[in-house]
RNA sequence: GAUUCCGUAGCUCAGCUGGAUAGAGCAACUGCCUUCUAAGCAGUAGGUCACGCGUUCGAAUCGCGUCGGGAUCACCA
């Protein structure tokens, strides 16, 4: 049992015996004492008054006393104003440290069957810095709820369909000479966004050119010749034309190959992939039953619509007037899909805030179609990622590329460690090794140490730091703990010790906490909970470090109990960076 | 305009289910490597928690309003 739950009890005991009153755990508010009070849990006596009639003071002295008396655990306590500090003993932490098991997943009677989506590109372009923040996101959200018990299914939805892989498509087919990414020696997805660029310039003058002959900007979008030979081409691709598919799927085949190339960098990975060219067939079957069923209605021109003005919605088109479908029948497709493939508890969908209306508006359509799974559906919703110019813009040459991004951290952090040059032991495969876990590390800690709703702030100029509360300051806590154990293998490190010290009691505290963070990460699918956790309990034993002798402790009962405590915040670390998707390394 | 998210140190962020004197990192300045990895530690300085009102014994935290910023409100995806 807890200390936490031991004393909530006690504490309940103790209202009842002195006050003659039940109260629920949740009425008794107890939590960490502040540093510069003594104690190790307080006790806020505020709420108490009503019932016990009498001061702050007396009531938390009444209190005190009873639960002291009750408990072997608390050894003293001091009473400030109304907060009762509670001095629990060492013996007590010195158990506790000895019980501890921090290992995962967490045993979890409620498990539920989650899919987890991410990512999800555009089959046109390379991934960019926001679908960086979204991978590691997604990523890391699905470790969280594996780790708190759950099954994960890891999945994405690609957006293989429609008109901007066409315009690819005829750019290549124009202006491409037959050249491959073999060929150029490119990148797929890179030699594949090239041409959607190439295609995005050419219509750019189309449409200048009509608007100076008088054409309204309008008109220009769709009357561009090029236009007219993407939607041409999406035509046909619509109508199973063998030319049009057989193009269609080499050129989606070499931006999968090029995303694969990436995914391995940011180190994540997929259970299952939906395209959105198979599931969009079934979003409009779902569409034309709803129609019968009167959830939809229709209007003249025979576009399907869904009206949510009564939950303070607007009308939503949900199928074209010529019967095609828009993003939204996909997802639905996709939605009914995934829950008939895996009969899943709920879908967490990490996508963009900017889409904040499209989930309302999904979640509601499937909830009007009398799909059940709907109250399982959760839309991960998370800030856009800025640069100090604002957003990202394709026009005006401000996206940052997620390959060129991961190649200059590489970069930087392969510097910062030939300077430090604590790596001669290792040989140039190792090194490199190293050096990389320490920039995506970098890189994803950066990234995920943010709350996931706000919207967050990228400097590629300042780059990304190596100091301070950062991914790789981490790695180097985990680093000295390794060194340690290096050095005291295969020695008998048995201990008993009576005393600690407030350092190493603050360490046994921290690395207590570990499920309860877990488990409160997964509750707000916050992996930001986990970043600062890690940051603090690695802080912690920086601190511990700095002001008490390891190896040389001259009592050997000491040097093993701070060995093992070595080992455990190791250890902690190095499972709450895993859920991160962050890799330690064992020198830097 | 409507809806929605946000506003904490010069900068980037914690803290937000109400609790004691609001915390880190970066940048600046001081110290600390002959001793277990200094990507570190200790310290100095830096705050009207956007503003106002309300609820409360108690508000950065909850409610209302004002100001400021982002996002969305397409037969785009």
């Amino acid at each position: 049992m807890s200390i936490e739950s031991i004393l909530t009890s006690a504490a309940l005991q103790a209202v009842q015996n002195l006050y003659n009153t039940a109260l629920t755990a949740q009425q008794i508010q107890l939590q960490s004492t502040k540093p510069e009070f003594e104690g190790d849990l307080t006790i806020v006596v505020f709420p108490l008054l009503k019932i016990s009639k009498k001061t702050p003071e007396e009531t938390a002295k009444d209190l005190g006393a009873a639960i002291q008396a009750a408990t072997a655990e608390v050894s003293t306590f001091n009473v400030v104003k109304g907060f009762l500090n509670l001095s629990i003993s060492e013996e007590y932490w010195i158990k506790s440290f000895s019980e501890l098991n921090n290992s995962l997943p967490l045993q979890n009677d409620h498990a539920k069957k989650l899919m987890v989506e991410y990512s999800s590109p555009n089959t046109n372009k390379p991934l960019h810095l926001g679908h960086v923040r979204n991978n590691f996101l997604g990523y890391a959200v699905a470790n969280i709820l594996e780790a708190a018990g759950n099954k994960v299914i890891k999945t994405q939805i690609i957006n293989d369909r429609g008109i901007h892989i066409c315009k690819s498509m005829y750019a290549w087919m124009t202006w491409g000479n037959g050249e491959t990414p073999a060929s150029t020696q490119e990148k797929g997805d890179h030699f594949v966004g090239r041409y959607y660029v190439l295609f995005e310039q050419n219509y750019k003058k189309e449409q200048q050119a009509l608007i100076a002959q008088g054409v309204s900007e309008k008109d220009a979008k769709t009357k561009a010749p090029l236009f007219q030979e993407a939607s041409n081409l999406l035509r046909q691709w619509e109508a199973g034309d063998q030319q049009t598919v057989a193009l269609w799927k080499t050129m989606n085949s070499w931006v999968y190959e090029g995303f694969e190339e990436t995914y391995k960098k940011f180190g994540v990975d997929f259970d299952k992939i939906y395209f959105e060219s198979q599931t969009y067939l079934l979003g409009k079957k779902i569409i034309e039953e709803g129609l019968a069923k009167g959830v939809f209605y229709q209007r003249e021109d025979s576009s399907v619509w869904i009206d949510l003005t009564a939950e303070g919605l607007d009308e939503k088109l949900l199928l074209r007037s010529d019967g095609t479908a828009v993003y939204i029948t996909q997802d639905i497709g996709t939605a009914v899909d995934r829950y008939k493939d895996f009969q899943v508890d709920g879908i967490i969908y990490t996508v963009a805030n900017e889409q904040d209306y499209h989930f309302k508006v999904l979640f509601l359509v499937l909830q009007k179609m009398g799909y059940s799974f709907w109250e399982g559906l959760f839309h991960l919703s998370y800030g856009m990622v800025e640069l100090p110019t604002g957003r990202m813009k394709t026009r005006e040459g401000t996206v940052v590329d997620a390959d060129d991004l991961i190649e200059e951290m590489i970069a930087t952090a392969g510097q910062a460690t030939e300077e430090k040059g604590k790596l001669s032991e290792l040989n140039s495969t190792e090194k490199s090794e190293v050096v990389r876990k320490i920039a995506i590390g970098a890189l994803k800690y950066f990234m995920l140490k943010v709350d996931p709703k706000k919207s967050m702030l990228f400097n590629p100029e300042e780059s990304i730091d190596f100091n301070g509360n950062t991914g790789p300051f981490i790695q180097y806590i985990y680093v000295r703990t390794r060194s340690l154990l290096r050095k005291t293998a295969g020695e008998d490190l048995h201990y008993t010790i009576s005393e600690i010290s407030a350092k190493e009691k603050e360490l046994i505290k921290k690395t207590g906490d570990f499920h309860n963070v877990v488990l409160e990460a997964a509750k707000l699918y916050s992996p930001a909970i986990i970043a600062n956790y890690c940051y603090e309990l690695a802080r912690e034993y920086s601190a511990f470090w700095a002001d008490h002798q390891i190896l040389k402790s001259e009592d050997q009962n000491v040097r093993n109990f701070r060995i093992a405590l070595s080992k455990t915040v190791g250890d902690t670390l190095a499972q709450g960076m895993k859920i991160l998707g962050i890799e330690m390394v064992e020198r830097m």
